[in-house]
DNA sequence: AATGGATCCAACCGCAGTTGC
DNA sequence: GGCAACTGCGGTTGGATCCAT
């Protein structure tokens, strides 16, 4: 059972690559493309490499249009916007910044946004839970000359996330599984819990025009009392609290 | 200067979706 | 419709480098 394997392991070289195969490589996708086989691309362009190995050096380090080194404060904006709509939709998350990589931002995320989020994040809660899951930036439409995407991931202006409570709440309100009860042992990836992608960063409290939001997650089934008024968000296992960011909150 | 832990990032792995026969 | 080949993607790993002690 099982796939294919796509190519000999034994007659491949793996690791990582040299300037000579990055050269060979480099010149033969410029001078014929990928002719739409990365498979047999090797062999002709004289490498000793796995076809999805070229395919990934290329798009990953090659492409003349890759921007190498740090992100910039806007970029760090879009990746945190789009990953608390999409969750880990790397490719799409690149396609929206020009000259990156999904394994860019990946790695970027993982290394340090994520973990500079988590140390900023404000003890709203004092219940064990995870901390809040990100600071949301109002989100700005994609580039009309973005062609990856089709449909765009913003929701419309008008569609306002589903107020469940404006008063003060608790979570007793909910009744289902804790999603991070399973994350705790390790079975369940972040991203299981990411928020889904239908709710709109609106304002909160009907019209203000704070730009920012604090995600919480609220387990169902505790019996923290959240306080303030804001709006809830159902996902499984819980809700997300959206709340106007505190002032006092940083991203660095 | 040595060393051990932390961090970063390129590369690999395996799965899912797509395509073509 | 079924199957195999291929592509694309997200998760993970491992080596290199940095940094604190």
């Amino acid at each position: 059972m099982g796939r294919t394997p796509c190519c000999d392991r034994a007659a491949v070289k793996r690791g990582p690559w040299s300037p000579e195969e990055d050269e060979a490589l480099r010149a033969y996708v410029q001078r014929h493309g990928s002719g739409g086989n990365w498979i047999a691309m090797p062999k002709k362009a004289g490498l000793q490499r796995c076809g999805k190995s070229c395919r990934l050096r290329w798009l990953n380090y090659l492409r003349p249009d890759i921007r190498h080194g740090g992100f910039t404060d806007e970029e760090d904006a879009v990746i945190i916007s789009l990953y608390t709509q999409l969750g880990s939709k790397w490719s799409l998350i690149a396609s929206q910044m020009e000259g990156r990589t999904d394994n860019d931002v990946k790695n970027y995320w993982n290394t340090k946004l994520k973990k500079r989020l988590l140390a900023s994040s404000v003890p709203r809660l004092s219940r064990s839970r995870p901390p809040p899951v990100a600071v949301v930036p109002r989100p700005t439409p994609p580039p009309a000359t973005t062609a990856a995407l089709t449909s765009s991931p913003f929701p419309p202006a008008e569609l306002a996330i589903p107020t469940v409570k404006t008063e003060t709440y608790t979570c007793d309100d909910f009744l289902a599984p804790d999603p991070f009860a399973a994350a705790a042992d390790g079975s369940t990836s972040a991203s299981a819990a990411s928020p889904a992608s239908n709710w709109s960063a609106d304002t909160a409290g009907g019209g203000g025009e704070a730009s920012f939001f604090l995600l919480d997650f609220c387990a169902a089934g505790s019996s923290q009392d959240l306080g303030a008024a804001g709006q809830l968000q159902q996902v499984p296992g819980g809700y997300y609290h959206h709340y106007p960011l505190d002032p006092s909150l940083s991203l660095v």
